[in-house]
This record gives structure tokens, C-alpha cells and sequence, in this order.
DNA sequence: GTCAGTCCTG
DNA sequence: CAGGACTGAC
């Protein structure tokens, strides 16, 4: 049909040479191990809790936060991915909410509140908070709320027309972080937070 | 050129 | 969640 074959191949030749391995020059490398020293999974479980204050860390508060870790850009970038992906995970969530609200009926955001009985907490906690062993910030759940009717009330209105509808939700969003407790700064916070 | 961020894949 | 491609600001 319509494939002349001969406007398409702009592409292909991009390979800038700009990817960094990320192999920072290990300087104690004592007879040849190089201790990987990266992230440990309960540094993903902190940052999972930390992200029920702050859905946008700035890569200078998550220094503070994770001080037991040596940062270098490979750290530094992973911890700034997993931010990056709670949050693709928290807004997927809230449109498929606010989505199927509409589709349930609702017509205003009056009806749409989020206690911790509902099923997109259930789904959030589950993802952020999985075993259920931290006791998650009222703040949170007020920030859902407010992101859920902020995609229902941008669906209702059409604005996902636009291919960038959800950057003018991302922008109230991210003025609503919390401060993130002191606690978080110890590097054996989650003994002391689940331990209550 | 770097780097933080996003998109979208797997 | 990690990879890779890509964008935008510095």
C-alpha cells in the first residue's frame, strides 16, 4: 500500500558514542575484586517507603537519604530510574482508576476518595509497601486522592486528547512532596521503621 | 559532552 | 525493575 520505502531511513546512524559503561575506576581492587557495592534490595524497599513522601527526590536528598552508599553516576542514575518508575507505576495506576470511574458512572470527583480500604491503595501499598509492615503517611493517601480526581477530572474534560495532557497533572504533583522523616537518613532506618 | 528525566520494552 | 533510545538543559 503505502510503503514507497524511501522516506524512512533518516535513522540508524545515532550511535554517538556517549554511552558510559559505568565503570568507575575502582581504586582499592586489593588482588583483582572489585567490590560492586551497589544498591541492596533494602535500599530499593527504603526508597520505596520514602516514595510515600516524595514522588520527586532531587538527586542531592537522595545522597542524604542513602549516605551508606558510595554515589557515582551508575548509583546516582539507578536511584533516579527507580523514582522514575514508582512514579510510571503510581500515574498508570491513577489513570486506570480514574478511567474506570468514569466508566463505573461517577460523574464527579466528590465521589472519588481514596481510603486505605480501597482498591487502589490496596494496589499502591502492595507495589510500594508490599509487606505491609510500614504504616503509610495519611499525606499519601491524600496525594492520591488529589492526583485520582486530577486524572478524572483531565479525562472527563477531554485534555488526554493532547499527547502531553498528563505533564500539567506531573506539575501539581510534584509540588506536593512531604518532607521525608530524619529516620530515613540512618542507613538502619527500616530496622527502627518496621520495627514498631 | 554530561546528566537528569522520560518513554516504552521486556 | 533494568535497558536502551531519546530529549532537554547545561
Amino acid at each position: 500500500m503505502a510503503q514507497p520505502g524511501c522516506g524512512t531511513d533518516v535513522s540508524k546512524a545515532t550511535l554517538t558514542g556517549s554511552l558510559q559503561p559505568c565503570q568507575e575506576t575502582v581504586g582499592g581492587n586489593w588482588n583483582g575484586w572489585i567490590a560492586p557495592e551497589g544498591l541492596s534490595p533494602n535500599h530499593l524497599k527504603k526508597a520505596k517507603l520514602m516514595f510515600f513522601y516524595t514522588r520527586y527526590p532531587s538527586s542531592n536528598m537522595l545522597k542524604m537519604f542513602f549516605s551508606d552508599v558510595k554515589f557515582n553516576r551508575c548509583i546516582t542514575s539507578q536511584l533516579i530510574k527507580w523514582f522514575s518508575n514508582f512514579r510510571e507505576f503510581y500515574y498508570i495506576q491513577m489513570e486506570k482508576f480514574a478511567r474506570q470511574a468514569i466508566n463505573d458512572g461517577v460523574t464527579g470527583v466528590e465521589d472519588l476518595s481514596i481510603s486505605r480500604d480501597s482498591e487502589l491503595y490496596r494496589a499502591l501499598n502492595m507495589h510500594y509497601n508490599k509487606a505491609n509492615d510500614f504504616e503509610v503517611p495519611e499525606r499519601f493517601l491524600e496525594v492520591a486522592q488529589i492526583t485520582l480526581r486530577e486524572f478524572f477530572n483531565a479525562i472527563v474534560a477531554g485534555k488526554d486528547v493532547d499527547p502531553s495532557w498528563k505533564k500539567a497533572i506531573y506539575k501539581v504533583i510534584c509540588k506536593l512532596d512531604s518532607e521525608v522523616p530524619e529516620i530515613f537518613k540512618s542507613p538502619n532506618c527500616l530496622q527502627e521503621l518496621l520495627h514498631e
